[in-house]
RNA sequence: AUGGAAUGUCGGAUGACUACGUUUUCCGCAAGGAAUGCGAGGAAAGUCCGAACACCCUGUGUGUCGCAAGGCACACGGAAAAAGGAAAGCCGUUAACGACGGCCAGGCAUAAGAAUCAGGCAUCGAGGCGUUGGAGAAAUUCGCGCUUUGGCUCCGGACUCAAAACCUAGGGAAAGUACCACAGAGACAAUACUAUCCCACGUCGCUCCUCACGGAGCUAUGGGGGAGAAACGUGAAAAGUGACGCGAUGUCCGUAAGGGCUACGCGUUUCGUCUCGCGGUAACGCGAUGACGUGGCAAACCCUUUCCGGUGCAAGAACAAAUUUGGUAGUUCGCUAGAGCCCCGAAGCAAUUCAGGGACCAGAGAGAUUGUCAUCUCGUCCGAUUUAACGUCGGACCAGACAAAAUUCGGCUUACAGACAUUUCCAUGGAC
RNA sequence: GGGCCGUUAGCGCAGUUGGUAGCGCGUUUCCAUGGCAUGGAAAAGGUCAUCGGUUCGAAUCCGAUACGGUCCA
């Protein structure tokens, strides 16, 4: 789990995020990310039920990016909200599988 | 012994680094930091029921404010009425329940067995007739054929009674309404409709008599009255319980004596309802006497009895920006010491209750309980050894099922790799 | 957390007081055309989502389960 100060949890922000962000996305997950204005970045993770109908299987693929992101913290660039969007894809990767996809992926949207 | 069913218990362990949530302690003015302990389930799931708790509504009473209308506070309650919903054998358990326990009734529902009935190239016995058979002097006896009849015999059949386990939304059909397809005369107090026949009447047409009005006859047709195949059969169900006995005035066989069959009546008994007595807390059971004989369906409407005021932690309480009040965003509380858990004892057939002792055992909020590994067992697969199995050795995979709290409990339902235990039941094999 | 609805032929849908499961499109075969389309004739295709119960009889009534959809805040 990430620190209080690194999540993204008030719903305006969220709204605000999905209208005016700007998107990345990937075979198995993607994000979308726009400047806050503050010193710190903040993230949120969203599996829909989409995904998959098994609450276990959901939390899983939420917890392996929650921390990937997290070894991260220190590298990635400051002054940002990022919410990652996970694709039915991403079931049953191991953690080695989605840090490559997600790591890409911020290089992309030069976050790293 | 193996496999299955039922019930119950469990459903990885230890360790390293790391992240997050939180308890306690310490440091700090504060922000925060350090140490320490704890951190998903038997179903956390589905949401089919029930409660706790909170607020609202409403009734009554008391107090208080007010000139009054009325307001406010507290206490007790959800009465009555309407609508809607729920429960439904009895007794108990429970905070409560549609849950649970025990019992009753019915089903399963028949089997084994028993009673009764009808039967048989079965079998045993008895009688009658015949006999050109055998034995004997004869009475008689043995045999053969036909026939009648009997049975604590045998065989299968019909009907009734009849166990455990298991199952049951298990009040009322004699308050009323509706429905019961097809078939059938008729589906609940039924006999219709119709072929056919008879009776009287009307109408059209034809023939005959009459100058004509009109009359007679015949055919066809209409509605009315009566007879009628007719209770066989149909159907899930048919006017009402099934069985046995006795008796024709009916009918059949017979020359007759007599015998068979059936209707109907009477009698006995079974079933059901009512009444009475006894037993049981009760559901109900047993018995008696007399009367009666009522189709099914209420998981169709309905009737009877009992219960339910509404909304739900997104309830609600406090603080409270931008923006003064109110309130919104937001923050905090509600939020985990509990109808709870473990151990032991007592009461009770049991559900369960009571007493004693012990420990503190998740509390998130876009939602923590992690990520990466190591070791060990369990398990699965492969190979070798072995007739086979067990076992042993080696190798591979390496915890691998269903599934994750969201106010909290009690049930119910559903999902579940594998392991263990129990007793009963079932199947197969082995031993005695 | 709570309320409501649906599941019938390959697809879209009917099916009333319980009594022989239907319609349209599609599919297959035949006719018609030199051939295709249109047209005409015929046929096949159903565990009525699953399980259990009530009933003489269930797509229909009742209960449970599964899957799908939708609404409230």
């Amino acid at each position: 789990m990430l620190p209080k100060s690194h999540r993204l949890h008030l719903d305006k922000d969220i709204k605000t995020l999905f209208a005016k962000g700007k998107g990345v996305f990937d075979v198995c997950a993607g994000f979308k990310y726009r400047r806050n204005g503050l010193s710190e970045s903040r993230f949120a993770v969203v599996v829909g039920l989409k995904v998959s109908k098994s609450a276990v299987v959901r939390n899983r693929v939420r917890r392996i990016i929650r921390e990937i992101i997290r070894l991260r913290l220190d590298q990635i660039k400051p002054g940002f909200d990022v919410m990652m969007l996970v694709r039915k894809e991403a079931i049953g990767k191991t953690f080695a599988e989605l840090e490559q996809h997600i790591v890409t992926g911020f290089k992309k949207g030069g976050l790293l």
